[in-house]
DNA sequence: GTCTATAAACCGATAGAC
DNA sequence: GTCTATCGGTTTATAGAC
């Protein structure tokens, strides 16, 4: 077996990786705390340690910069979607990504969903690698969903939309946000709380 | 029965109400549409239609501005609590409040739920209108919330602090922009379906 | 109270030296 | 690539004439 193109990236490469990694540590932390439109370039900057011209010289703009925290944030979300055992039931995987994500948030490594008509919205849908990523994973838990549906552990006569929409909009949920400033719960607690409200509601006898 | 203080306000007061409401009116659908941060005193002012100067007339600043819609909003919550039909279940005037803010919602009068590490939240809870409106309206929940328990018409294992911050979170619900950006519900269909998922969940063979 | 004009501060992005 | 310094634009808020 012959070698062919070096596997490993030249220490300059690495280097650089590890940088533009430790930006996007910054970014997605202040995304989570104050969200797009608050957080400065400035901001960024102080936080990792560097000019904020050097961070033009990774990043085009802010807008690419948000956008590469959310692309990063998906891949994460898409190695746990695919890391789960195959013989689960589907409506345990679905359950186990919400899990993850609103344990993210209480973390606070999640970076506020876009508002629906923010113009950073319109920057996102622009950034090929990020609608890639969503795509994967919306193919990837519209399976699930369909799956779920079939054996009867999710209502059935519920569009796959609602469904699916739901489950995106409950990782950033404010109501984790409002139970850990109450102080009464714990992060276990609240993650079990949203969970058992996102799919069970809040009539059963449970 | 002798005539007291005259409860009819002067021609200046009158006029000067009016245009108050007209901006808050303006402040509201602006509110709704980009979010606190996003909406300048610039178009608050030329939606209006008077000149900026004249905002801070009438407001002391943007953060006050902001505050008074949001307790106009609350008071509206409130007229509408207060006007349902004493003898309807407790669940079911729970409904109702969800029902009316999320209709609310999608038409477009709906302020965004300020980001709770927002710091338009910290002037909010600063504001003293703004807070009485809110203890009232919580307080009236919270009477429902614990009927509604007894009755079993709600878990009764479910703090009740949950289910009251999901349903002031369910009012902003993302997930009803989502559906409405998609075009294939109508509102009402929308209204419906998040009310479902909302306190019946997603688990049902409804 | 309403206007025009402007002050003061902030932010995204760039220039240019090293 | 990293830095300092700065440009150009936007925003909140106010001054002052009417």
């Amino acid at each position: 077996m012959i070698e062919t193109a070096p596997v490993k990236l030249s220490f300059k490469q690495q280097q650089l990786q590890f940088r533009e990694n430790a930006i996007l540590d910054a970014v997605n932390r202040l995304l989570a705390q104050k969200g797009f439109d608050l957080m400065t370039m400035d901001e960024v900057a102080a936080d990792v340690g560097i000019a904020k011209a050097s961070l033009y010289k990774h990043f085009q703009s802010k807008e690419q910069l948000a956008a590469a925290s959310m692309t990063r944030l998906l891949e994460s979300a898409l190695t746990l979607a695919h890391g789960l055992p195959e013989h689960h039931a589907p409506l345990d995987k679905l359950k186990a990504v919400v899990r993850w994500a609103v344990t993210e948030h209480l973390g606070g490594t999640m970076p506020l969903l876009p508002s629906t008509r923010s113009s950073t919205q319109q920057a996102l849908l622009a950034y090929q690698p990020y609608i890639d990523r969503l795509s994967s994973l919306t193919e990837q838990l519209g399976e699930w969903i369909e799956q779920a549906q079939a054996d009867r552990s999710l209502s059935a006569s519920l569009p796959g939309e609602v469904i699916l929409y739901t489950i995106y909009a409950r990782s950033c949920d404010p109501v984790a946000d409002f139970l850990q400033m109450g102080g009464a719960f714990s992060n276990q607690d609240i993650v079990d709380l949203v969970i058992h409200t996102t799919f069970e509601g809040m009539t059963g006898q449970t």
